[in-house]
DNA sequence: AAAATAATTGACAACGTTGTCATAACATGC
DNA sequence: GCATGTTATGACAACGTTGTCAATTATTTT
């Protein structure tokens, strides 16, 4: 039913090896007989089983992208992966993988087993998952990690400055006048939470304003948790003249909250976020936020994974990409 | 290096043939052989190459699900998606379409002509892409819309109560007693832009409110054309006392733009939206809103896609799922 | 002009499964 | 005990590609 490179051969009158030379665009083939090979596959409409390619190269052309829950992060990394892995012409296989089910456990690892990926990306909070990254090792598998959690190990990673960006985003708002930066920081064992909490500290040092550990409050890195948090905060006597939310989703929450009270942002209170995604500038008003630099990162760490896939050398296994600042309404 | 079929046989000292049979499952096998070759794929920990199985079998356990643009509605979609193919024993492969760019038209035909995929989810506007349809359609290859914008032809689908989601929306608003209801339309050529307006009409004709056609702005479904309709319509004379946004992104859009007039909602405007996505929640005032069924129209689906593939009739090639109010603060 | 080298081409095996068919072993009915 | 039917098993081809290696032809060198 379907065309092989066999029914090419025959009408271009030479041998399917050469066809699948012409195909895979290796050389030694006559310039006036390749053309003839070109001719007949656009004649037949010949397209190359995969599935044969895969078999006897024992390669599948597909990246895994482990990926944890459904977000505005989530959408916009899945966008540029599909993209650049498209660029280099691997399709995408997407997986969902929360810790604490086996099951998905068992699916990755089939996954391994069959060859039915060439490589894996995880994004967090993936990476802080020791039984699967201990899976992976022990499999050899080509591997990268987006953003990182907890960068421990040798696998390979691409992240953002945490700490310049919040060391520049927390000098600005000192600029801007303010002395009491309530911070929504994350979990403290995270690293980029932790990173940018030094951020924040070293500003401040570096402004001679005492840190005021009242200041900082752990919350999930979320609506809810920024919402909590700030209430917490705004509880304080005095209260902070501006909070700085490491998180798009708790700074989110945090205006949601601040409205809810009645403050006025930015007139009584400054609002920053670290992240920058959809809901920061479609938000009234709009959050100065750190750019974190997504696209960046994934468009690197796929490049770095195929890289390892086809063997060619990465040119370095740990990348960093810097923030920027920009400064909307909210401060 | 790797383990094969064969090196099962002979370690059961019977024919490969019959690992297979017991692999699959297949009757025809001695209780007490099936035994020892399980025990024989236990030792040795055998799994099947698929990529063997596929080319033999011309099917490849994978769906396609084809995504225009990322943001919230495609993430939760994803995630449903995943969840609902996890279930049926099928990997999920996401490729993006851009109608105009030929390079995904040719990408997607490849993956159907290679056997890659064996079946395929369209979502909003894909389906609308005459040129993909015909691919699809001439390749015989099983797909199903989800809430198309254009259900035409023979393609299964599965989408929600437009018309009946707006009229219950509007009666809402008019027994809050708003008489001039700004509408954000999307576009009239859509489905169900259209059955949402039917029934935005219907709900004034049976409440005898005469039908202002300068309510009805045409624009676009997203963040920026929902703030430029409400510019227009703010600028009305008299203004609408209430604004019905088709989308939740020209909502939020509606939103801001309103904010940026220094008009307050709900006070002197209210508004409402089809849709319901994270963002009507996580502003402020909450959107009230006609609640899309999107993962139920996701989950339905792929169950019908599944059976399409397995050969096993589905119950019913059009499926159209009930919405739900949800009314908040900015009614 | 002969020899050496390089480029071009094809025959055939291999990849690891499943499907087809033939055969062997066993059970059933008379 | 023989014919018949059923169950169990295996030999072998097929799936559509790429890799290996040998054979042929063209090009360069001596």
């Amino acid at each position: 039913m379907s065309i092989t490179i066999r029914d090419v051969a025959k009408k271009a009158d030479c041998s399917i090896k050469t066809v699948s030379r012409v195909v895979n665009e290796e050389s030694h083939v006559r310039p006036e007989l390749r053309e003839r090979v070109l001719a007949a596959i656009r004649e037949t409409g010949y397209v190359p089983n995969i599935s044969a390619r895969r078999l006897v190269q024992k390669r599948s052309y597909v990246i895994c992208l482990l990926l944890h829950a459904a977000g505005s992060f989530q959408s916009t990394l899945l966008s540029k992966v599909l993209e650049v892995g498209y660029e280099g012409n691997y399709d995408i296989l997407v997986q969902t993988y929360y810790p604490i089910f086996s099951r998905s456990r068992k699916k990755v690892s089939d996954l391994i087993q069959q060859n039915r990926i060439d490589g894996l990306v995880t994004t967090p909070p993936c990476d802080s998952d020791p039984f699967l990254i201990d899976l992976i090792n022990r499999s050899g598998l080509p591997h990268v990690h987006i953003a990182p959690l907890n960068p421990t190990g040798g696998t390979p990673y691409v992240s953002a400055e945490d700490f310049a960006g919040a060391y520049q985003m927390t000098e600005r708002l000192i600029m801007l006048g303010h002395q009491r930066i309530g911070l929504l920081l994350g979990h403290r064992n995270q690293r980029p939470s932790l990173d940018r909490l030094f951020g924040y500290r070293a500003a401040l040092e570096k402004h001679q304003i005492p840190i005021n550990e009242q200041l900082l409050v752990d919350s999930e890195n979320n609506f809810v948790g920024g919402s909590t948090a700030t209430q917490i905060l705004m509880n304080l006597n005095p209260p902070p003249t501006a909070l700085f939310a490491l998180s798009d989703e708790s700074a989110a929450g945090a205006l949601y909250r601040l409205n809810e009270l009645g403050i006025p942002v930015p007139e009584k209170v400054a609002l920053a976020a670290f992240g920058d995604l959809t809901i920061s500038h479609q938000i009234w008003p709009g959050i100065s936020a750190v750019k974190y630099p997504l696209e960046g990162i994934v468009e690197q760490a796929i490049q770095m994974l195929i890289a390892l896939v086809e063997g060619t050398q990465p040119t370095s296994r740990q990348v960093i990409l810097p923030t920027s600042i920009i400064m909307r309404g909210s401060t």
